[in-house]
DNA sequence: AATTTTCAGTGAGAAAAATCACAAGGGAGA
DNA sequence: TCTCCCTTGTGATTTTTCTCACTGAAAATT
């Protein structure tokens, strides 16, 4: 896909949110819509929207807005989610559970392909259709499988190790539910997933 | 506590990042840090923290840095969890059901005070010591319960009406798990969790 | 056919956020 | 006490991000 060069990492980081946005409406079954409309959908100014996917093309019609259907397509391209994407579970309790069965990934480009935990008593556990593995066989089924994601969802005082792990078998995206800041190489990427630390944002505001 | 005024949000939202830090260096028995090590360990400058910290007071000391327990604790007023929060859940499915086992709420200020679900099937179930209870005792059960902050697991066909309930209810904070923006009137703040757009926002720089 | 309305894309400018770099305070050791 | 080393808090500056406002094109209306 050539070039594309400098594209702020903030930018990148709103392409999911009109994705979700257009993919509700194709379940609504419209057709057009503006940056305008968009933008009211999502608290979001129509400059801002427009000057986003500029970066990337020219994808609307003056007059007329954005087909849904093939904005969509064109931001799943960019976001390259126009495949699927093998990801690994490292941590199978609760969370890490709900995460293999949570229906949600498999339409939107990923599919929970292996389950990892340490503890003995879970190995061979099924779940989902997936039996879960030791992690001393993590490297071998992640580069058999040729997974590049991972999910991480064991207690945080484990995390740094497994994630070392995870990177020393070719990982290069991790998804970090463990309340802690990770220390990786340039190259890999992580997001962290911290409800908590989405609570305590929300109470600063809580004043009387 | 007086004024506080216009303090960017962006600042709010990494004071939970360095809370959790902090936390974790208490663990860890430290008793002092500095700007530029809190820095090293979350990938932030150290001027950022020390300019964020200062829009709050002068929490450390020249020479010495910051006392651990002490920053903590002021960051814990700030953010107003030196209290407890209690929480509603709304929707207990897979997610439901691991967020009212999840154990990480409780050490870092939230209490999950209330379970709602609208199938009747589900009602009456006992989930970590709570009872179901139906979407329509929401209201009730909020005001009785003094429940201000509320996480959203239900399906994003039902997201937006159930927000409307919850902020009819009284609810000012809203953890939304469902992958849809929500339309709230500006005095209700919301944040969202979607871990697919997360992983989205990451196979975008999986170029080889 | 002419006019009006709608709306994308974009350069210029404004606003916000991050970084720089330094003065000054504090501790440790000589 | 004096000197040296650390480290904070902060004004100044740079960088990044967002918004404004306009051009031009397409559609809708008269």
């Amino acid at each position: 896909m050539g070039s594309r060069p400098n594209i702020p990492d903030i930018v990148i980081g709103r392409l999911p949110i009109y994705l979700r946005a257009l993919y509700r409406m194709i379940q609504e079954e419209k057709e057009y819509t503006s940056s305008q409309e968009l933008g009211e959908r999502l608290g979001i100014s129509s400059a801002q929207i427009r000057k986003d996917l500029s970066h990337f093309g020219e994808f609307g019609k003056q007059g007329t807005g954005y087909n849904i259907k093939f904005l969509h397509e064109k931001i799943r391209q960019i976001l390259q989610v126009d495949r699927e994407w093998l990801i690994a579970v490292v941590g199978v309790g609760d969370l890490g559970h709900a995460i293999a069965h949570y229906r949600g990934f498999a339409p939107r480009g990923f599919h929970v392909a292996a389950l990892f935990d340490s503890a003995p008593t879970k190995i061979g556990e099924q779940i989902g259709g997936l039996t879960v593995m030791p992690v001393s066989a993590m490297k071998d089924e992640i580069h058999r499988q040729k997974i590049q994601v991972a999910m991480l969802s064991v207690p945080a005082e484990h995390a740094q190790q497994v994630a070392n792990e995870l990177i020393g078998a070719g990982i290069r995206a991790i998804l970090n539910y463990a309340p802690i800041t990770l220390a990786v190489p340039p190259d890999v990427r992580v997001q962290y997933i911290d409800p908590v630390a989405h609570l305590q944002h929300m109470t600063y505001y809580l004043r009387s």
